[in-house]
DNA sequence: CGAGCGATTGAAAAGACTCAACCACCGTGG
DNA sequence: CCACGGTGGTTGAGTCTTTTCAATCGCTCG
């Protein structure tokens, strides 16, 4: 990081001269995450450069990536653990939407608009992540057309999904979109079990922690899922598909 | 159109046939819709190959365009008339996503997903649309550095614009909502007048087609808005502003 | 061991939906 | 030219889902 923030609307970097211990020599042609992410296929010359570029950290639990309203100066690899993206209504309440898991890259889209963020990112539990700073990212993508192809595809892909997101919250029963969100969160977690705050939960399926909290009770007296604590581990996947509608 | 359609899924190209009236003979380059749109600052040299490739046809109210779980062809260039781009939830509801203006262009995403359209699009009225073969849409893309970076630019707006939506959905009233579409509309029709059928306008709010009446009159008694047999006519945007909680 | 956050439960209220009926406009065919 | 049928718009009443508020419980961390 060879800046002084300016902005104190950019957390992250502020907070990554927090963190405990820095992981960069990590080489990105050996990370395990790279392989089914977009830079799956970045060529070896390209990581060499990214690997002398990129800062990398560890982050605890709750600690805020960047939010909403602020200008992006780069990109988050995320190399392990969860973060939620999320924007928050007027009166201040969470819409989770979307859960990113090891692999993805974070907070590209905002770059490529050239607005600031609309949404917010936070880790939900210890995580490791690369930042890769914003004009290392232009120029790569400017560089290689597959890294450029992958990301306009994952774009396009994820409106897409957007598009269904919102019909779901147009159209179907909190129970139906918890049963979806479960299915969601389900690919997200295996071989784990879902690990959330209900707050959390809430929060993705659009709900209060309330309703959300009897419909889990609900669910488990039908023998669709068990609770351990908080942990939630799915047991009848194939009810779950029935009731969000999913076939 | 050189190619016989095959799949059936893909109405437009069929129906293309059946068009009063073709006017591929318009340039593109002294389009008035292109100028703002992600065609605008493409060079000459592209915009007569596109001119050369391009199958231009009127569309009547209500014709469909594509149809989710098809395969896209092409793309559809709005030149005048508005178009809605939906999803189908599970009791056939239609959500609208977006509405479609003159200048935007519209199915790429599909397209650049290389998935099947994950929504729906279809006239609200008569309009003017080009039409743009998959190959020819992709090599420009290949070609200009500007429309793909145009694209890239658009695709991400566009996500951040719709993590907004969810949350709407998620935390906001009805009457909240209403409010917010009705500014969105506002944008989209003036200097005319918001003209959708209550149904449509029901759909892209997210709500019933009765809740969604009594709440114009309650907008209309508060002297917000007027109501000309059909169409809605913006009195007082502060006072909406306000309701949607757009500040 | 106590504080505090997260989880849970209950009861009442509110918002929105459904169903059913009715109205109004418009184009068509006799 | 008018009656007819149909679509789109409107209204009312009852129901149900979901939220809200308030209170309690319980686990975990210092």
């Amino acid at each position: 990081m060879h800046k002084t923030p300016i902005n104190c609307n950019f957390i992250s970097e502020t907070i990554d001269c927090m963190l405990e211990k820095s992981h960069k020599h990590d080489s990105c042609e050996f990370c395990s995450a790279r392989k089914e992410s977009l830079f799956g296929s970045v060529h070896h010359h390209d990581l060499d450069e990214l690997d002398d570029r990129k800062n990398c950290n560890f982050y605890k639990k709750n600690q805020p990536l960047f939010i909403e309203g602020s200008f992006p100066r780069g990109v988050f690899c995320l190399n392990g653990g969860k973060v939620k993206v999320f924007t928050r209504g007027n009166e201040g309440k969470e819409q989770i939407i979307h859960i990113a898991k090891e692999g993805e890259i974070i907070g590209f889209r905002a770059m490529l608009s050239g607005e600031t963020y609309k949404v917010s990112a936070s880790t939900l539990e210890e995580c490791k992540i690369c930042f890769i700073g914003k004009e290392d990212f232009l120029n790569m993508i400017e560089t290689s057309s597959v890294l450029r192809n992958g990301i306009m595809k994952e774009l396009s892909k994820e409106l897409g999904e957007r598009a269904v997101f919102i019909t779901n919250m147009a159209q179907k029963s909190v129970r139906e979109r918890l049963a979806f969100a479960l299915l969601i969160l389900n690919d997200i977690y295996k071989p784990e079990e879902i690990n959330l705050t209900r707050e959390d939960l809430a929060n993705f399926v659009g709900t209060a922690t309330e309703t959300l909290i009897r419909l889990l009770k609900d669910f488990k007296e039908e023998g669709i899922i068990e609770i351990h604590t908080r942990k939630i581990e799915i047991i009848d996947l194939n009810e779950l598909d029935k009731i969000a509608g999913t076939r």
